[in-house]
DNA sequence: CGTTGGCACTCGGTAGAATTGACTGCTAAC
DNA sequence: GTTAGCAGTCAATTCTACCGAGTGCCAACG
């Protein structure tokens, strides 16, 4: 293989260096200034030295293999899914602001509470450092034990389950009993409740007592009502930060109706970040991700884990037109953060 | 008092009949429209029964008098928000569409499952049926007392304190020990919670045991984060349904971004709806609450009571041109259906 | 005296034509 | 292979004329 510079139709994924470097002078400037960008303002980058003439004949071929669109005759171009995809993937993973890395490192200095609290805050500061809405998702209790089921009395008609789970989630469930419920009634269910389900997951299937009494009708009710969960929601929780970020950063007023129509369902959008890490992608552009209604928009995901294992995932969602290398730098920061203070939490005391 | 018809001037707060029905012909011209309303579109409205020119004459006196606004000369007029405020407050209170009033019936028939799933699932009928965005808030357990206290051992060095509150409410608090705990610990420190804590509210003071053992620490520990909360958030929830109508009910996009500004914000949300039923309101428009980047918009609400006592409330925010019969109808019944469903789980079992 | 039809006037919105200017693609020279 | 120059294209802008919805005023009417 002796050639070389003459591979523009041959290989489908490379482009020669001054192509790469007129594509990203594309983006750069696409981005900064959402306009098409003609060949001249590319010309007079510092990266480029050639002529506007010599920048316009490769656009032409850059357009040709798809890489760049023109709106119309006698307008710039603009990248295509496919040149923000190259652009991505050629990408040297940028290194955060000082100012941006001092925020984080100040945040997680700081943040304390419950996991679905530091989730939470976790979204609030994607949001204040990107300016795109952001998405975190905390994995779902589905493969963790019970660690402990306790019955509570509301009143003699109506007793609470609380049940903790090893990875620290609470859930309760309500019950309403055919028949007053006596303090000892309750202990006694507690009881036998425990010695059944501790130690089991949601899906394992338990002996429940066959009998009639008090008892053994409360231990029944707890079980079935509490293994009635798994087939809905998992247990992911979903926060979202900075909706309103939307309606900045799209300019279409039905394009903001449909992104914010996709947010709403918190189900839609852990798969959408599911489906995004499953493809193995950390970036999902135009239509990769399967979701029509975000055609227009960029998804940015980086996984969290614990002990090694997915425990969920962060995640910005902005315009095509994004700054790729602030927002990856970003989730990948905080995503890694947030991985080491769920493991740091051990050593500290 | 023997006058009557010439009263223009004089009451600050009542219109004679024509005025009254040529301002609710345009309020509802207007709200259908969204196009400022000209003297002859209102003259052919069957409950006008003058020519063009009287209403032209009687508009002037309502724009002197503040009802109505012209956006600018030879166009028609639009309600001011002070003509909303008349409108509203001489409103026959309506009554929900037969469709409506069974997909109410429908929903709280078969709704299911915890008070918070409740009220997210009420929020969500809530938008449907009047496509606007619901705000549907639960009042807080600050008042409430301790039914339940229970230390878990998540490891050695964390514990998880689970609480459980008279209204059903359960909260978690995560605690980091300096030194191994053992399960006796643990099920003694939880012991001498219970003997503490049950039956105290958040705010009461508890006498804490100086010992530096193992287990009086690990009670000092779960007792100050529990008492910890009471500073912060209330525990007030909030559940907002359909912010993607904010993008649908609004032009602009800068008003769309101000208003999920607003409704990103939680604890906004809360005192916005606790400020207006304090005010004794059930629609606040325009400036009447004192949000400015609300200004543009009307908020109904209508409060929910368990025992009595209030609970909650459910709210719909949408443009001060708004279907002010149907969205106050459909908060009102809402908010009952919701008020006699909390009620009716004693009942039913 | 309140009501009404008629009329002149105002002014935002729209449609069409002319202009601008930011691009391009092409070509001939370097 | 690169570049300068040039003619061509087309969206966006500006300008103009015009239309029409709607007003305020006034004179006439019952």
């Amino acid at each position: 293989m002796a050639r070389r510079a003459t591979q523009e139709h041959s290989s489908p994924d490379d482009l020669d260096a001054r192509k790469a470097t007129i594509l990203e002078a594309v983006v750069n400037e696409h981005v900064d200034t959402a306009q098409p960008v003609g060949s001249s303002s590319v010309a007079s980058n510092a990266d480029v030295v050639v002529s506007p003439a010599t920048v316009r004949s490769e656009m032409v071929a850059l357009e040709r293999d798809g890489y760049l669109a023109q709106p119309h005759t006698s307008a710039g171009r603009v990248p295509t899914d496919k040149g923000y995809r190259y652009f991505v993937d050629h990408l040297k993973s940028g290194v955060l602001g000082a100012a941006q890395q001092r925020q984080v490192n100040e945040f997680f200095a700081h943040v304390r509470g419950e996991v679905e609290d530091v989730l939470e805050q976790t979204s609030l500061l994607l949001t204040k450092m990107t300016s795109y809405t952001s998405m975190v998702v905390g994995a779902g209790h589905s493969s963790s034990t019970v660690l402990s089921v306790q019955l509570v009395n509301l009143d003699a008609r109506h007793q609470l389950l609380v049940t903790v789970f090893s990875d620290g989630a609470v859930v309760k469930h309500s019950i309403m009993s055919a028949f007053d419920v006596t303090p000892v009634d309750v202990a006694e269910s507690s009881r036998q409740l425990n010695a059944l389900l501790i130690g089991t997951t949601l899906d394992a299937r338990v002996q429940v007592p066959s009998r009639t009494d008090h008892v053994a009708t409360l231990v029944r009710d707890a079980v079935s009502v509490l293994h009635a969960e798994q087939p809905t929601a998992e247990g992911e929780q979903v926060f979202i930060g900075g909706s309103s970020k939307v309606a900045e950063v799209f300019d279409g007023v039905d394009t903001v109706r449909k992104v914010l129509g996709i947010l709403e369902q918190e189900l839609l959008v852990v798969s959408l970040v599911q489906d995004i890490l499953n493809q193995g992608l950390s970036v999902a552009i135009g239509a990769e991700h399967g979701y029509e209604p975000l055609s227009t928009c960029a998804v940015i995901v980086s996984p969290v884990t614990i002990d090694g294992m997915p425990a969920g995932a962060v995640g910005l969602l902005g315009p095509t037109r994004m700054k790729y290398r602030e927002a990856m730098a970003a989730a990948q920061v905080v995503s890694q953060h947030l991985t080491r203070h769920f493991a740091g939490e051990e050593e500290r005391g």
